[in-house]
DNA sequence: ATTACTATTTCCCGAGTAA
DNA sequence: TTTACTCGGGAAATAGTAA
């Protein structure tokens, strides 16, 4: 699909050649080559924005200048602001899953200096010792968390020490139960699967929600257009 | 005109709903009512958009939930940048025109401190006592000169003494032959026509190109493009 | 070369309606 | 209620061609 037809087409095209300042010499069958549309076509759909009042038209010998009226200009300025506020405007990914309890393991790697230390560094705050295991409830909830491993911003690199070497994870800022600064893991090599998210904050959050397995909590994470945009399109193009 | 037909409008919508990080619901003749358009047709596009790739379509019992594909994403993506540089690119205005003689006016008020001291301030230049005259050459160029105007961004006030009262003008910063600073004045209250800019410059251009009346001369304006459209759009709203 | 008319085809919209 | 089919009318695109 071309997603503008004909129409648009010219507008954008005559906007592109500064058509809003200053008349733009043009040929039908110029035009209809650009727009990959027929040159009769091309003629008809100029006098049409002609009375539509979208152009105006100078025929002068065999030359045909053309250029934006402020109707026309107008046009494109509204696709363009609606446009703009679509891939600038912040969007809000809410998650809702139920604690569960898993090995214990979070505690012991995020002790490890060589996660700690970025945690901490990357993060912006101490993490407590362990990490929050939520099962997440919903398809819907699932998709999301792959969304947002995919544009998750934060790099954990691993480590190697002298028997082991120890995995990367990616992970994002969130905010728990509407309130409090945490973080969501996604850890590279994970035993776990797509719906399980693993959470690492300044406190334990288990103890201060006074939370038990099954209880219900919520993730949310606000992405920052630029970020998010840049990310899911290179993320594909690797 | 609607400047964008369904199957695009649809994209938007999406968009606009967040519709490329998350399944929207939506049902055929709400979407229909939101771009006017029918139910029926509506049914057809989601159909064909999803054949060709730019959404993908979920329906569960009686519930359908769209969301953008990449592809569809993609699309708007460069719509958008498409659009951005269009209105954020700056637009060069090139003026030619041919040197003539005055009343030598511009000369004395130029002079007068009331005019002087904001020429000075506003422009950042001392300015040469004198006016350059040109008669602009083409009719292309006396509607470059209107636009000019409408845009001109720098305000000269007017004021009064115990004699008389001295006009206000606007003025743009432009390059004198593709070299010199300086700037065309638009004098509220003028004698000359739409065919004629005045040029105030930091030196005696006359002299420093050894100018005589009929040389051609140009003039060069780069326009930043927020100035450019808030000017040109709110000069007409008034 | 141009632009743009007329005739034909192709495509699209929406009413009616089935599932 | 939904979605989405068929089908008729009309709009839009192009071929052919005039000016």
């Amino acid at each position: 699909m071309r997603l503008l037809k004909g129409k648009e087409n010219i507008l954008i095209f005559l906007a592109e050649n500064d058509g809003f300042a200053h008349e733009v010499r043009i040929t039908t069958s110029m035009l209809a080559k650009q727009l990959g549309i027929s040159q009769q076509t091309t003629s008809r759909l100029l006098i049409q924005l002609d009375k539509e009042g979208y152009i105006t038209r100078r025929i002068a010998r065999k030359e045909t200048y053309v250029k934006l009226t402020e109707k026309g200009l107008n046009e494109l300025i509204d696709l363009h602001v609606r446009l703009k506020s679509i891939f600038e405007h912040p969007v809000k990914i809410t998650l809702e899953g139920k604690v569960f309890s898993g090995l214990g393991e979070g505690a012991y790697y995020i002790s490890l200096p060589g996660y700690y230390n970025q945690i901490k560094e990357k993060l912006g705050f101490e993490p407590f010792l362990g990490t929050l295991n939520i099962r997440l409830s919903s398809n819907t909830a699932i998709e999301e968390r792959m969304l947002l491993e995919k544009v998750a911003d934060i790099l954990i690199e691993g480590f190697k020490d002298e028997k082991r070497s120890y995995g990367g994870a990616k992970c994002i800022k969130a905010i728990f139960n509407d309130k409090d600064e945490c973080a969501i893991l996604f850890i590279e090599r994970t035993h776990h699967d797509a719906s399980v998210v693993e959470v690492v904050a300044p406190y334990n959050l288990r103890e201060k929600y006074g939370l038990k397995d099954g209880d219900k909590v919520k993730l949310t994470v606000n992405l920052q257009p630029v970020l998010l945009f840049s990310n899911l399109l290179s993320a594909s193009n690797v």
